[in-house]
DNA sequence: TTGCTCCTCACGTCACGTGAGGTGGC
DNA sequence: TTGCTCCTCACGTCACGTGAGGTGGC
């Protein structure tokens, strides 16, 4: 029951580190009541483990220490409600931020957990949801253009153009005739961004899978042909192609696991 | 639809500040592709807008750099699903702990937005809905004693309570009577803590206020007594005691302001 | 010559964390 | 004498931010 409280008391009751206490006491900004002369010990009081909440509890919310010192010498519910409104509204923003950032790991964590699993000649027709993507503008191709150079051109407008180039980027194909005529030309690039306008309609899809470089696909669109021939199959919609694993997961090149998915209809 | 980005070039495309660009070359976790062997400058290509999400993604997520920098070495689908995973579990916690402190302050705002618009001579009845707070263990006096003692013994003990001192506390009597007797002596202290287990039930309540430093109360439980009388009430409740204004937006102590809250019912 | 972009180097910032070496009461 | 808590002081840490002073091409 005694009110003069030892640093380390007070650090136990409070939850605020002994070095914490230590450095807000140096910069002027929670000062113990009490010091021994002789021997410098710092000594709290019980009030003062109530006090400690005005700093913990703004310093909680990111406020810098320089602000609450100068709020606590001159306070008034005025300034304050002034200081939480505002520090309610960025905590709100950095909520909303962080969020956004955990979905983009998230749909990043989805691919790799996708391709860690998978047989790469294996093919497999499966139902798909809805899925919002950013298509981006249509690729213009000249003679011997490979994908590099619309792929440059919009990269450098990304944000002009509102790609947000944090997202897997993947090819788009307007039909199976335009994958199997060109797979190293896709007609557009295309964002795994929830927040696009384009949307892969759910229904059953053919999906393949390739090992290689970025653009590299082998045979991989003639496999999907033979497949769809072979079990009575018309691939109706266009080709979608993603990276599961790419240089965000994998340092050899080579390796990169693509996935294919087109919409397909039974005759 | 150049290849060589010059840093500034770099840092508008992937929303990345130069200084940070140049830091993280520094450090050697992301250098340019090129540099301009005479001038130094740093010169990036386009596939490296890409490459630096694998940067960005995790430092967005608080990954440290040093971490990121040994996984960018070494890197396979495994040992990035295990870091993603363990760190979509901090990001929650740290959202979960995030709104608590919110709930904290957000609490505190209440208290002080409603402290700003009153009358402390009004009296009124309104109705509250259920509130859930924590009670205390209950007060034991002797003698002399003021709330002091009490209050003293069961803060340093508040761990082992599970008392949360960051939420504000308040007074609490059994009864009208008990204020009436003590005013300076609650039956137990109560905390604004909604993971609480004790109820304020829904009713009307009758609210009183008073200004002054804690305990300070004046004639506040004659004047809710009286004004009880002259109105045909009956005080069934228990009265709890907040205080709206105190050292948390207030320096001048003599001016903390309280307020009286209790359950009537109608003659 | 002027303006512009970029460079390096050194030092500052924020809120502590980490020893090193020392004291005072049981 | 030993162990314990506490002290000060200096330096480290993390991820940059901020000038100061200088270069190279138009």
């Amino acid at each position: 029951m005694k009110n003069n409280l030892s640093i380390r008391e007070f650090s136990e009751i409070t939850g605020v580190e002994i070095t914490t206490l230590r450095y807000w006491d140096e910069i002027g900004l929670f000062s113990p009541m009490h010091r021994n002369p002789g021997t410098n010990y710092r000594y709290y009081t019980l009030p003062q483990v109530l006090a400690l909440n005005f700093v913990t509890a703004l310093s909680d919310l990111n406020v810098p220490l320089k602000t609450i010192g100068e709020l606590r010498k001159e306070r008034n519910p005025d300034k304050l409600m002034k200081l939480i409104r505002s520090q309610e509204k960025t905590i709100d923003m950095e909520m909303r931020d962080l969020q956004k950032r955990f979905s983009i790991i998230h749909t990043r964590r989805e691919l790799i957990d996708y391709g860690m699993n998978i047989d790469v000649n294996q093919m497999s027709i499966l139902w798909r949801d809805d899925k919002a993507m950013v298509l981006w503008p249509q690729n213009e191709y000249e003679d011997d253009d490979t994908f590099i150079k619309p792929f440059a051109r919009f990269v450098s407008k990304a944000p002009e153009l509102h790609i947000n180039l944090s997202y897997p980027v993947g090819g788009y194909y307007d039909s199976m005739e335009a994958f199997q005529g060109a797979p190293g030309r896709p007609n557009n690039f295309i964002t795994i961004d929830p927040s696009g306008q384009h949307v892969r309609k759910a229904g059953e899809y053919l999906i393949g899978f390739a090992r290689g470089y970025y653009g590299e696909l082998g045979d991989l669109a003639d496999r999907m042909a033979n497949y769809a021939t072979k079990n009575s199959l018309v691939i109706v919609g266009p080709v979608y192609i993603f990276y599961l694993h790419d240089e965000f997961c994998l340092s050899d090149t080579s390796d990169y696991l693509a996935q294919s998915c087109a919409a397909v209809s039974r005759i």
